[in-house]
DNA sequence: TCGATTGTCTAGCGGTGCTAGCATCGAGTC
DNA sequence: GACTCGATGCTAGCACCGCTAGACAATCGA
C-alpha cells in the first residue's frame, strides 16, 4: 500500500503547490493575471491536471481564501494577544486553533455557532456607556485599536488573499451553518476582542459585523484610492473610538 | 452647419443609448454579460462602433457609474430633506445641481475641494456631545438615519450601477482635485448631512469618509450574502447610533 | 505477459476585449 | 447634376480566456 500512499502525498503536495503559485501569481500580478493557462505553466503541468483538483478557477480562489482566513485569524489574535495582557497573564484564553470543530452554540443565524459562548465576550469590563461613564478599562482600547490595525495590515500586506477572502467568489458560504471552519475562526477571533466592547444590550455577534463591515469599507476604499491614503491611520481611530463602547 | 448640428446631436443620442444599453444589460445580467458583442448587437451597431465613443469597455463602465453618482446624489438629498425640514422651511439650501462646476476650496486633500464651504455642516445645531448631552436635535438623528437607509437602498436597487461607482475600475479619479463633478457632488451630499454629527474637534471630511466606507462595507458584504440579511436593519441602526455625534 | 485502470497530454470549443483595413455613403465643389 | 474625398461603420481577425473531449502512455493486478 505505501505505493498509493506516496501517489496521495504527491497529489496532495501538488495541490498544495497549485495554491501556493496562484497565491503567489495573484499578489504579484493580481488576480487577472492567474489563468489557468499560465498557473499550468508555473506548476510545470498542462491545465487539465489543474481540473482534477480543482472544480474550476473559482475554487482555486476559495482555496487561496481559506489559507487567508487562518492567517488572518492568526494575525488578528497575535496583535490582541500583544496589545495588552489582562491582569491574570496568559492572553485571552484564546487556544483554539483554526481547527477545532466549533459545536452548535447560540443560534442566532449569524455566522452560526462561532466563537465563544454568546456574551462570553462581556465578563471583562465593559458595558461603560450606560451606567459609568469611562470607566478605565484602557486594555479594552487597545485591543481593540490593534485588531483594527491588525486587519488593515493584513488586507494592505495581502490584497490578492483579502480579495479572495471578501471580494471574489471563491464559492464560499459566509454566516451560515456550512460555512467552512477557518472562516468562522476568523469572525471568532473577532468576536473574541470585540465582544468586550459591544455594549449594554448590543448582540456581540451583531456588534461584531458592522466592525468588520466598517473595516472592510475602510479596507478597499483605501486600496482602491477612493479614500485619500494619507488620512487612513486618522480613520482608524475615529471608527474605533466611535464604534467601540469602551 | 445643421447637417454638423445634426450629426452631432445623433452621435450624443447613441452615445447615451449605449450607456443606457449597458446599464439595463449589467442591472438585469451583471457586468459579466456586459461584452462588447452583446452591446453593440444590442445597439445595432457592430462593436467598433463602441470604440469610437468610448476608449474600451472600462470607460463604459465609467460612464455608467457617473450617471449613478448623479442619482445618489439626488436621492440622498432627497431622504435628508423628507426625513426632517429643518424650522426655516424650502430644505437645507442644497439647490445645487450634480452640474456645478465647483471651485477650489479647501485643499485638505480629501475629495478636495467638494461641496459646501468647511464646515458649513455645522451651522445648524449639532456639536452636542462636547457640552450639552443629547440636547433635543431629534432632526439630525432622523436625518443621519435617512441618509444611510437611503445609501443602502440605492446600494440594494441598484446593484450594477453600484458596483461601476465603488467596486469596478472605471477609470474614474476618485479623492483628487481632477475628480468628476458628480462624484464630488455625490460626497458633498454626504457632507451636507454629515456635517451636523462629526463632533467637536473632528473634521467633517474625515467623519464622512469614516461613514460611507462603512456604509460601503455593509452594502458589499450584505449582497454578496457576507453578512445575514436578516440583520441588516438592526446593523444600520447601531451604526448610525455609535458612530454619529448626535 | 496481458488487459484494465489511472494519469496526463494535445487539440480544440465557444467565448472575451480590441483593432487593422476596407467599403460605402454623403457633403461640398465645380 | 456629376464628382471628389473624407468621415463613418463594417468584416474579419488577433491573442487571449475558461474549460473539456478524446488520444495516448504508464502503471497495476491477475
Amino acid at each position: 500500500m505505501s505505493v498509493q500512499e506516496r501517489k496521495q502525498r504527491e497529489r496532495a503536495d501538488r495541490e498544495r503547490l497549485i495554491v501556493a503559485t496562484a497565491r503567489e501569481l495573484a499578489e504579484r500580478q493580481g488576480w487577472d493575471a492567474v489563468t489557468t493557462r499560465r498557473l499550468a505553466e508555473r506548476i510545470e503541468y498542462s491545465q487539465p491536471v489543474l481540473y482534477s483538483h480543482f472544480r474550476g478557477k473559482r475554487e482555486i480562489i476559495g482555496a487561496v481564501a481559506l489559507e487567508g482566513a487562518a492567517e488572518l485569524a492568526a494575525a488578528l489574535r497575535a496583535a490582541t494577544r500583544d496589545a495588552a495582557e489582562p491582569r491574570d497573564g496568559a492572553g485571552s484564553r484564546d487556544a483554539a486553533g483554526p481547527q477545532d470543530g466549533a459545536g452548535p452554540q447560540d443560534g442566532a443565524g449569524l455566522w452560526d455557532g462561532v466563537g465563544p459562548q454568546d456574551g462570553a465576550g462581556l465578563r471583562d469590563g465593559a458595558g461603560a456607556q450606560g451606567w459609568g461613564g469611562s470607566r478605565a478599562e484602557g486594555g479594552s482600547r487597545a485591543r481593540v485599536t490593534a485588531l483594527a490595525r491588525a486587519y488593515l495590515d493584513f488586507a494592505a500586506r495581502n490584497p490578492a488573499v483579502y480579495d479572495a477572502m471578501f471580494r471574489l467568489d471563491g464559492g464560499l458560504a459566509f454566516a451560515r451553518e456550512d460555512t467552512p471552519a477557518p472562516l468562522k475562526d476568523a469572525f471568532a477571533a473577532f468576536l473574541e476582542t470585540l465582544g468586550e466592547v459591544a455594549g449594554e444590550g448590543v448582540h456581540p455577534a451583531l456588534f461584531t459585523e458592522v466592525f468588520w463591515a466598517a473595516l472592510h469599507g475602510l479596507a478597499t476604499l483605501t486600496r482602491e484610492g477612493r479614500l485619500p491614503p494619507a488620512d487612513a491611520e486618522r480613520r482608524t481611530e475615529l471608527l474605533v473610538d466611535r464604534l467601540a463602547a469602551f
